[in-house]
DNA sequence: AGAAAATCCTGGTGGC
DNA sequence: TGCCACCAGGATTTTC
């Protein structure tokens, strides 16, 4: 579930709680996306520096190291000094002095990978080849129509490969172009300066509002400290297919793009 | 290079 | 109740 807006609400809710804390231990469940990269009795005794976030992923700073957390599909943290015995989707808990950092992962897409350093190959590979952060002044429009400019794929696809602009996943992908009256099929070099100005304004705007309804909270996500989001409450397209549109009564349509879906009003957004 | 499809894994849901 | 097909928020890897 979680794009850019659910891992920043994630973030918030435990990065001051584990500020200066120190490992005790590591328990790993069953395996991950990739293995961690380190043998984890390495890790004990060093001190959490500060927790970021690149994209959808989670940077834990150590004092010596990092820690990338990705959520992947279906993963969740929870931060606490008191939590249940392992079940069976925990498949990671970072034990600290001010509690325990557990992920939950299901689908196990997620991933919890340690480099000594950012500039390392493997942070490298995976944090490379990121496009801008989309809340940051890096993210410029003018920037971004030329980005679009060179790619003949639908809009939709271009928004969810990540690499001109990371962070819009499914859900926002379609809220953003929804917003910004454009429909998801629309080829991306053929959006006109105006247009891609437009949509540049929705993607920040429909982030940003996310983040302060907490994220989206579909079917089972929720922060570290176990608050949900209810920005689903409010999406004006995603999971709405036959529904009327909230602007103008028309039915929401539902689409397949390269497997996932897309959620548009054709009127709202005639191309 | 860029686009499209296949892939990893599990749980929930709806149809029969 | 059981079985099956299909769906799900991601993003890497493979193929074209």
């Amino acid at each position: 579930m979680p794009e850019l807006p659910e891992v920043e609400v994630t973030r918030r809710s435990f990065a001051k709680a584990i500020e200066a804390a120190s490992i005790r231990s590591i328990r790993l469940g069953k395996p991950l996306r990739w293995p961690i990269g380190c043998e984890p009795d390495q890790l004990v005794g060093r001190r959490v520096a500060s927790v970021g976030r690149r994209g959808k992923y989670l940077l834990l700073e150590l004092d010596q190291g990092w820690l990338l957390l990705h959520l992947g599909m279906s993963g969740s943290l929870r931060f606490s000094r008191h939590l249940p015995a392992a079940g069976a989707h925990d498949h990671f808990d970072l034990v600290t002095t001010r509690g325990t950092l557990r992920l939950n992962d299901p689908r196990r897409f997620g991933a919890v990978v340690y480099v000594p350093t950012l500039a390392s190959p493997l942070a490298e590979k995976l944090l490379g080849k990121l496009g801008v952060e989309p809340l940051s002044d890096q993210f410029e429009p003018e920037v971004f129509y030329q980005g679009l400019r060179r790619r003949s794929a639908a809009i939709k696809q271009v928004l969810l490969a990540g690499d001109l602009v990371v962070g819009v996943g499914n859900i926002y992908a379609s809220e953003s172009l929804f917003l910004a009256g454009i429909r998801p099929t629309t080829l991306a070099d053929r959006l006109s300066r105006r247009r891609v100005q437009r949509l540049h304004g929705a993607i920040g705007q429909v982030l940003t509002r996310a983040i302060e309804q907490g994220g989206s909270t579909l079917r089972d996500f929720s922060s570290a400290d176990g608050t949900n989001g209810h920005f689903q409450l409010e999406a004006m397209v995603y999971g709405r297919a036959g529904l009327p549109c909230h602007a103008c009564g028309t039915p929401i349509r539902l689409i397949r793009q390269g497997q996932r879906s897309s959620f548009y009003c054709p009127v709202c957004q005639k191309t």
